[in-house]
DNA sequence: GGAAAAAATTAAAGTAGTTTAACAAATCAC
DNA sequence: GTGATTTGTTAAACTACTTTAATTTTTTCC
């Protein structure tokens, strides 16, 4: 089982790391999945619309942001392999969406709508517990980033980028970056530039 | 019962809101609080200690905040009655906190324990879903304050909070509200008198 | 493979927000 | 109640970051 390689592995090692699921188990939880494929540039999800499903990035690259009065683009988060993504209000309050989720790159998806959650927690309460630990580490990750907004320059908040998600810059346009971290793309180049001459 | 009055009344209301207890489950669950009273200016934790404790507010309010190489306090949340505060990461990983958690008003809180609150999951498994709906929600908070410190201006910052907060003004001092949007005390002054001039 | 589009770089001028410092007002603690 | 401490205000100088715009480099896509 270790080496086999379907679509679903990837999600079931995520699950794995929370809880433990019987095989009984593991094929109901499959059975309300649907896989769905986002190519570059095409919209998961826009403002307006309401979010049906939390997506787990099984190959690929997300990105979920909001557009300003100025037709700014600011970057709430970014998702790749292993995430889970969504408009998490929007899905649960069945409201319009606030967000734009697109991909950087082709992208697929597992989805799971809101009833077959619903469903899934009533069948196997064990999700409660995934889906609460998984929420806790989003939580955590978030509120280091609030902290460090409020703390650093923009050279240190890059800096720290750079350290946390080292694969990133390699993945992702300099402007999604600077759009990530709160700065203007043409401040974060002459960063780069300055740091480069170190 | 609903016009009782004991110090957990306010707790089992914040329950009540997401998920049903019989009366054992209460009784099990108020027998693993314990309170404590924290005066104005002192600790409830401090960077380098371990958060042993979630802690409800009955009654006060409580700033969770950091302190940046400069000396400068930069405030990650507040909290006043009826909100969840800890470190959570501390908490979860028994793990040195990175934040101050201080009293701006004397404040009473009701804390469970790690140990406590594993065994609660245990016996009382709804309290997974309980603490995944609480930690839902304080994310999609999170996610709404990251966005608007991306997307707003000083100014937009503070209209917001006073629109969302709007009782919060008369209880926390004009310079904790500076150290929580991201501005200096004096720009939050000088913003509040063109506002006030229009 | 090459034209077109998008992203990155550079420089210069501009501005939102900071810093410092001095004073005024409010609050605290005895 | 009063002196001491903390908080808020004002103004002026300063700076981190933005804006604009022109140029170069990289990527896209038919």
């Amino acid at each position: 089982m270790l080496t086999s390689n379907t679509p679903f592995d990837l999600i079931l090692q995520n699950i794995g790391k929370h809880i433990t699921l019987d095989p009984t188990e593991v094929e109901f939880f499959i059975s309300l999945l649907e896989s769905k494929l986002i190519r570059r540039k095409d919209y998961l999800l826009q403002p307006g619309e309401i979010c049906k499903t939390e997506n787990f990035i099984v190959k690929g690259c997300l990105r979920t942001y909001s557009v300003d009065q100025d037709g700014v683009e600011h970057i709430v988060m970014f998702g790749i392999e292993d995430w889970w993504v969504g408009d998490l209000y929007s899905f649960l309050m069945a409201t319009p969406a606030q967000y734009y989720i697109d991909a950087l790159e082709d992208t697929l998806v597992l989805q799971i709508n809101k009833q077959n959650l619903d469903l899934l927690y009533e069948r196997v309460p064990k999700f409660e517990r995934f889906f609460r630990l998984i929420i806790q580490n989003a939580f955590i990750a978030q509120q280091n980033r609030i902290n460090q907004n409020l703390s650093f320059t923009a050279e240190q908040r890059y800096l720290e980028f750079v350290k946390k998600y080292p694969h990133f810059e390699q993945r992702i346009p300099q402007k999604q970056v600077a759009a990530y971290l709160g700065m203007t793309p043409v401040f974060l180049s002459m960063l780069r530039r300055k740091l480069a001459g170190k």
